[in-house]
DNA sequence: CCCACTTCTTGAACACGTTCAACTCTTCCT
DNA sequence: AGGAAGAGTTGAACGTGTTCAAGAAGTGGG
């Protein structure tokens, strides 16, 4: 069966075969929150799912793209929850330190959870990683996002490295997981810190580079950065 | 039996047991290299080296373990080939560029694997992460090279700067190495022409720390970088 | 209605990392 | 020498992610 819809796309929420694919979905995403990625078993998924092992593997590669589904959830719940802030907020440090600490909010029950995502993540063959092709869509969204905080934000700077501030934004948020992932203490409150104190550093940092001398080697290093992108 | 030397040091190289561990130690590097991390089981190890699988894992806790032995011997390789460079160079520039380029000649054979390699250190979990407590050892002896980058070159800096500078510039390899695994380049050209860019923009950053307004907030990200180090 | 064809589903089988109770070998005290 | 305690060794067994040949269910043309 092959239902095409006014918009092109396969009409995906009545085919059989997607039904099934969700039920999987739902029900592995409801197993990994309950119990962990690690101890959440392919079996289990299948079994509490109502279908075979076999039909898992049908609808998803492997685990970890089951995993990948996850991540996807989570950026999404992140972009919506950041609205309010980038409606509301104007100033450029509430703006970033906002958008980031709700990261940190959304994030939290799966902290966890965030060893296994991120071992995955930094597998560069793995779809996971941050820097392959196939989570391009996501990474761009991401990268939108601090588009938006920038743009939406009273910060003045050079055109050509206000361009390029969204993309380096992302890596501090990379930065933050990377520190995050690894932070044990209650509450997560060291990441939250580091958010507190970074933020006003890269904002005072953007203000640095108006000095003339300063500006040489901040479009160096705006080419740098772009050198190694593609 | 229990042999202690003069240096009191238990003479492993004569009891049974670490005649075995070394054994198992040498064949599984062996193949590692020969066919890779994951194409390498267990089994094979212990097979090649006329012992049981169950007696691998009397000496190695896992076969995590035995790529942890891997990274540590690639990390002596790399120090004992820095030696000429330190010995001679005196420039900061040339200095740190030959440091790490020798580090992509070091690690050049073990590219494929290094993927998983790099994968495994960045579970938090593991005590192969380059921030955990197991591998402090290692970290400490690769921030000492860099020290001595910084100390025996002719670079001005604040003192305070100086003392924190060998430990960012350890971040900065693990820039590289992250640029590095990802690079399908030839030759991994890429992650070289990065090394050639990046190191003179290092010495150029590290020169505008003495411009009066710049001073500050480096004394800030330093001051960031030292609250988040424990 | 029947037949080919695709889509979907099954569960046994595989290969792997890991564990463990049982066994053998070594050391060393009396 | 005897023998107990420890060190070293074994391989079958377990649980896991993943594969695959076989079959069931749905689809559409004649």
């Amino acid at each position: 069966m092959e239902v095409i819809t006014l918009t092109g796309v396969t009409d995906s929420a009545t085919a059989k075969g997607e039904q099934t694919r969700e039920l999987i979905l739902s029900t592995a995403l409801r197993l990994f929150r309950e119990q962990g990625y690690g101890k959440t078993t392919m079996r289990a998924i299948a079994n509490e799912a109502g279908v075979s092992v076999g039909n898992a593997y049908y609808y998803y590669g492997s685990k970890d793209h089951l995993m990948q589904a996850y991540y996807d959830l989570l950026q999404d719940q992140h972009r919506e929850a950041v609205e309010p802030i980038l409606a509301t907020e104007k100033a450029f440090v509430p703006r970033l330190a906002g958008v980031l600490r709700t990261w940190l909010d959304v994030s939290a029950p799966y902290h966890e959870f965030a060893g296994t995502l991120f071992k995955t993540a930094a597998d560069p063959r793995s779809p996971l990683s941050p820097f392959s092709e196939e989570s391009r869509p996501a990474r761009d969204a991401s990268v939108e996002v601090f588009r938006r905080v920038v743009d939406g934000s009273d910060l003045k700077l050079a055109a050509d490295l206000k361009a390029e501030l969204p993309e380096l934004l992302w890596l501090l948020q990379m930065g933050v997981v990377l520190f995050w992932v690894h932070d044990q203490s209650e509450d997560v409150r060291r990441s939250r810190a580091l958010i507190d104190r970074a933020v006003p550093l890269v904002d005072r940092l953007l203000r640095l580079t108006r000095i003339p001398g300063v500006r040489g080697v901040t479009n160096d290093i705006v080419g740098l950065i772009n050198s190694i992108k593609p």
